[in-house]
DNA sequence: GTCTATATTAAGATAGAC
DNA sequence: GTCTATCTTAATATAGAC
């Protein structure tokens, strides 16, 4: 898989572009809200030199879709099960929240899908995605059990871990109209909050 | 505000047919997504008959994203400042995650709505809603300031509560896939987890 | 108040010249 | 590979009879 097929560079570099605008308009506009127009525009084609590269809207919005999934499901891989528990889930926290902000149209696009119902991808979360939500749950109940974390559910770990995390990108319009930002220099403080709210409850009590 | 004009008993039942459906549809498909087809079609009208009652989809839509807002900031309000601080907090948690549970639809237009940049709601944001939280967020500071609850950001406190209920409406396929349930069982471990997190958070350590 | 029929526009996609 | 022109469909909305 993956096996990219030969392209000469002009191909590659509108490819590209187009990838990109189409990144830009589903995550602001949605599938059904965005138009091959506005994303010929962005990418600065014309709309039938667009269909020259992709067959369809929807072929554009499945590509995009399927690019970023992989990035999407890495952080939670890289939980080690030889680290300490505690730093080891603050840094998927913080690695979390990091794509927040860097990634805010990928978070918004994968929000998009998700909360439409999840049509095209819901193999993939009933497929990798709960494999791997699975494997490291029986991660966190050995160090719960030996522990080395106190007593949570850690399937309601993960969710709380994704909801606030992704609030920051996904829900960006409210965060900053109540904060009276424009910025990012609020992902400081939000970082600051979560490690301390994670720690809280992660540390393991009395003993 | 809020004067109802006169209607006969047709009207009112025939209008309340006709939100109750867009709401289903609006929740499931978005606003570009949605049709009126659709809306007349679960609300059992002719779509001619349905565009009687309301002059526009976007009539339709902004009259039910406003009939939202109210409810969706009442548990907000409803935080007492004479209560105890830990409970009146956890209890405002507990409350919006019942709103979760029982009003996924709502939850889910709210969500597409801000998610789409909040183009008809940021005046509310901006207006009604900051002004609660920043009476919330003075409240939550007083509290810190007199060891009642640890200190902690106020803002991010909220934004973090917000989160974690929502997620369980607006990401529910998600959620259900990585379960294996169809029914809504799970919010018990949902409550009972979040209960945990929030209180040791904010109970003040040492002392 | 409700219906059938239809006008109007927007958007996805294609034809065919260059 | 890229363009202009165009086909086709779907969706909002309206006209006008009953």
């Amino acid at each position: 898989m993956n096996v990219e097929k030969p392209r000469t560079r002009i191909q590659q570099k509108n490819r590209e572009r187009i990838l990109n605008a189409a990144l830009d308009v589903f995550s602001a506009e949605g599938f059904r809200g965005a138009t091959i127009d506005q994303i010929a525009i962005a990418a600065e084609l014309s709309k039938p030199n667009l269909l020259y590269y992709f067959p369809s809207k929807e072929a554009i919005y499945t590509e995009v879709l399927s690019s970023l999934l992989t990035t999407w499901l890495d952080p939670l891989q890289a939980i080690d099960s030889q680290g300490d528990p505690i730093e080891e889930i603050l840094g998927y926290v913080r690695r979390k929240l990091e794509l927040s902000r860097d990634f805010p149209r990928e978070s918004r696009l994968f929000a998009n899908e998700i909360l439409r119902g999840a049509p095209r991808i819901l193999d993939q979360i009933e497929g990798p995605l709960r494999r791997m939500v699975d494997d490291k749950v029986a991660l966190f109940q050995n160090w719960s059990r030996d522990g080395k974390i106190s007593p949570i559910d850690p399937f309601h770990l993960i969710f709380s871990i994704w909801a606030t995390t992704q609030h920051y990108a996904d829900f960006s319009v409210q965060v900053r109209g109540i904060l009276r930002t424009n910025d990012d220099a609020h992902y400081v403080d939000a970082e600051d909050f979560l490690m301390t709210l994670y720690r809280a409850t992660l540390t393991p009590r009395g003993n």
